[in-house]
RNA sequence: AGGGCUAUCGCCAAGCGGUAAGGCACAGCACUUUGACUGCUGCAUUCGCUGGUUCGAAUCCAGCUAGCCCUG
């Protein structure tokens, strides 16, 4: 009997390693590949452990070879650079802060890739994500993973019913414990490899930098100010800021202080206490209900308005045109527009949006 | 010109004769598939200068210097 066919997306790391072997144990007929989604030269030297560096593609290929899957590089870089560097770029200029991790999870695993995969005649694909699909009567859900320590299911908030039908996250129910575990029991050469963190495509973490490479622009320095527009000092440019920052301000005072507000009109930072940040309503666009059906009335949930956060209660009002307001019953730190808000009942996950910046979209 | 006040780490600021708190900033580490937040660690052998009193002074005294305030 024909096996069926999975594409299975490598990093290079353990967990997506794990994932090839979970699903060839499974009976699966896996096939791995990795994106190649920016070029050395793009984004200055690349070392280190990043999620998708090309340094990486050697371990892919290298557990593939030993899982004995045919092993693909696929090309990526326009659309990577298109879809989600310049966006990274012009959302910073907009004096927002992106998640590049949601979008390239959006754009490139569930969308280039997935065509790919079906392409190939792969029945799923399989990323090392840590969250859970599951299938119901009235359609597909996304979970949260067994190691909620781990939970990536935030960042894929945007998937849809079609996406979840044809995708398989076999780490959802494994801790990071196990997956490790997993990796040195079978002698995998990653077992050891540290986690990855930062932004894939700028791995020295200096994303000021970058974004002056990817744009070649100056930002020009502008003013620091407090809540009464007196100039305390002056910033290095309006995208090296985001919404309830304290380091990297360089002025000293008698108190820690936070960035509040970022004006692009006047190139100003606004500075205050962490008092100041709190806040109950969040306003979102380009929702995605994973249901496929938004809400007619308003409804109580859970909502997480950036990664590291546990999910905090609120009253969701869906609006026209993809939008909704959130309420939440206490107060949020920092909402930070650009970043994404996400509505979860229980462990599964409804649905999501980009926050808005209500004095910047005027 | 008289009178008063103040001078302690890059900034704010404790200390009031017994051998330099703390906060901010900064640096490093931890945490982290975004940016942040957070936590931990480090950060003045020295208290405007010069003398004096004392076993011992940033703390008392004198002079000098600088800044601030009030009054001709």
């Amino acid at each position: 009997m024909e096996k069926e066919k999975v594409l299975i997306a490598m990093s290079g790391g353990v967990d997506s390693s794990i994932a090839a072997f979970l699903m060839k144990n499974e009976g699966y007929d896996p096939i791995g590949c990795t994106m190649k989604l920016y070029g050395n030269e793009d984004i200055g030297v690349c070392k280190g452990h990043t999620c998708c560096s090309l340094d990486d593609i050697e371990d892919a290929r290298a557990v593939a070879n030993r899982l004995e899957m045919p092993y693909y590089v696929f090309n990526f870089t326009d659309s990577f650079k298109e879809k989600i560097i310049d966006k990274f770029v012009a959302t910073y200029e907009k004096g927002m802060t992106p998640n590049p991790c949601i979008d390239c999870n959006r754009y490139m695993k569930f969308d280039k890739l997935y065509e790919r995969g079906k392409a190939l005649g792969c029945k799923y694909i399989v990323t090392g994500h840590y969250a859970r699909i599951k299938k119901t009567e009235s359609g597909y859900q996304l979970l949260k993973a067994v190691d909620e320590s781990k939970d990536q299911s935030y960042v894929l908030y945007q998937m849809t019913q079609e996406e979840l039908a044809g995708t398989k996250f076999p780490l959802g129910e494994l801790t990071k414990t196990e997956a490790r575990e997993l990796a040195r029991e079978n002698d995998f050469i990653n077992a050891e490899k540290p986690d990855s963190q930062d932004i894939c495509f700028v791995p020295d973490g200096d994303y000021v930098s970058a974004l002056k490479r990817f744009s070649g622009k100056e930002y020009e320095p502008g003013d620091f100010v407090d809540k009464s527009g007196n100039v305390l000092g002056k910033h290095r440019g309006i995208v090296a800021y985001t919404i309830g920052q304290r380091k990297g301000l360089g002025i000293a005072s008698d108190r820690p202080l936070y960035v509040c507000e970022i004006n692009v009109k006047n190139n100003q930072v606004v500075l205050g206490d962490n008092e100041d940040l709190f806040s109950k309503t969040v306003d979102v666009r380009d929702v995605n209900w994973i249901s496929g059906v938004a809400p007619s009335e308003p409804f109580e949930c859970k909502v997480k308005i950036r990664y590291r956060m546990k999910e905090q209660p609120a009253t969701i009002y869906p609006g026209e045109n993809n939008t909704a307001h959130i309420e939440f019953h206490e107060p949020q730190r920092a909402k930070t527009a650009g970043q994404a808000a996400v509505f979860y009942d229980g462990d599964v996950v409804l649905g999501g949006g980009i926050i808005t910046n209500e004095s910047n979209d005027k």
